[in-house]
DNA sequence: TGTACATCAGTGAACGCGCGTTCACTGATGTAC
DNA sequence: TGTACATCAGTGAACGCGCGTTCACTGATGTAC
């Protein structure tokens, strides 16, 4: 075989398995069988299988990750005004979009594997995720809070994981919920359409009124009409 | 033992093991030992690992269900107008934190057990609870539809599932999150505060204008406008 | 009142299975002299 | 040009382990006659 063409056999069945199974429930045997190589070549190539779920997820986000820096450096080197929150989210649904599809329906895939890597992650994971891509969460994250800049930080921090969390879910049960809506509704929608209608729906979210500075606000408002 | 201690000590064993790490990686060897019961005890009285995760989950969600249920009642004998989304998310935050405690940290294990049914359910549990919560859910979800008559179904839809996965993700790492949220902010969040918090999201989020019917909005504006 | 039997909660030990990992080995290719 | 050695991808089989489940059994309590 080919030098390591069969590190690639082992990243396509695992990405492929792992989206659809999740990682606990996928084993080494049923990856490396559809794989069509030995078993013991993942312990060969990756050392174990906690290695392997992270090379899976490397593989894919790499790119996904430079892309959205990449247009993060371009924007703030055209010094643009701050994004709307709308335009911080479609440029994630964009970058999203724009992953090479290796397969037919990568970017299924891509999407429940996102979802997984919040949802399933066992630590060691998120801890792995973070390190790499750490810093471009935090830059892309204090655009999202310029965004909102009266919001107490308390009430930011919360509402950015209400984000994540529809983001999350939604992404994870992605192919079941479109099979549910194909079954009830009779309607097909595609995996791009899903996401643009995620967007208006999460910033109204963020958007609406505080509910911890609004006792604030309202004295705040009740002083300028006094003076 | 008394008659059916056992039973007992065994679903709170394994209600609180299932809500810190998760159903797969909990195994029986584990709750026995904690519930100080001999291994076979689980299968003599459950049957299989199966049937005990249900009868956790029914366990603890008669009581929310049917408090749930009576409030549905009480409304719609009273005649009382439409609820609005507000009044309707309210109504199970308030559902939620009326559960009985039966020890101390109750209601985060509630939360996680909520998020947990959803996210990480192995059709097994989802066609069980759908089966047997499926009527009153349907009945809810009546309700929420009648505040936005005018969303397209196609739009209501995902909208709810956007909605059940921020209250899935936050619930199930509503203890990780409000350790994060104390030791970054040093703001010390209630598990009650979060799900207030969430209410004016989730409903700005629905009430968010529709992203499919946009444009035949516009249309029927300026129609009115031409007339 | 006493004896025989049935029921039932609970037990201790073992079973079979699938798992991730390890290990000695093969065979092809490259490198040094 | 030929030989000896090193490197490395890949292999087949086995290892040890923890898992859910099963099974024969115990001992207490209830029931029938």
């Amino acid at each position: 075989m080919a030098q390591s063409e069969t590190v690639e056999r082992i990243l396509d069945a695992a990405e492929q398995l792992f989206a659809e199974k999740g990682f606990a429930e996928t084993s080494l045997r049923l990856i490396t069988s559809k794989a069509g190589v030995n078993l013991a070549a993942v312990n060969y190539h990756f050392g174990s299988k906690k290695a392997l779920i992270q090379a899976v997820f490397v593989r894919f986000l790499n790119p996904f990750v430079s892309s959205l820096e990449q247009e993060l450096n371009r924007r703030e080197q055209a010094q643009e005004q701050t994004p709307s929150l709308e335009e911080l989210l479609e440029m994630l649904v964009r970058q999203a979009l724009l992953v090479k599809p290796r397969s037919g329906n990568d970017l299924s895939i891509f999407m429940r594997l996102l979802g997984l890597a919040f949802s399933q992650s066992q630590g060691h994971l998120r801890k792995y995720l973070n390190e790499v891509y750490g810093s471009v969460f935090l830059r892309y994250m204090r655009l999202v809070h310029q965004t909102a800049p009266d919001l107490p930080a308390q009430e930011l921090f919360w509402r950015i994981h209400f984000m994540l969390g529809s983001a999350a879910f939604t992404m994870s049960s992605m192919k079941a919920l479109r099979a549910i809506a194909e079954a009830e509704l009779g309607t097909h929608t595609g995996i791009d359409q899903v996401l643009q209608l995620m967007v208006p729906f999460l910033a109204a979210g963020m958007r609406a009124d505080s509910a911890l500075s609004r006792v604030d606000r309202a004295a705040v408002r009740s002083e300028a009409v006094e003076a």
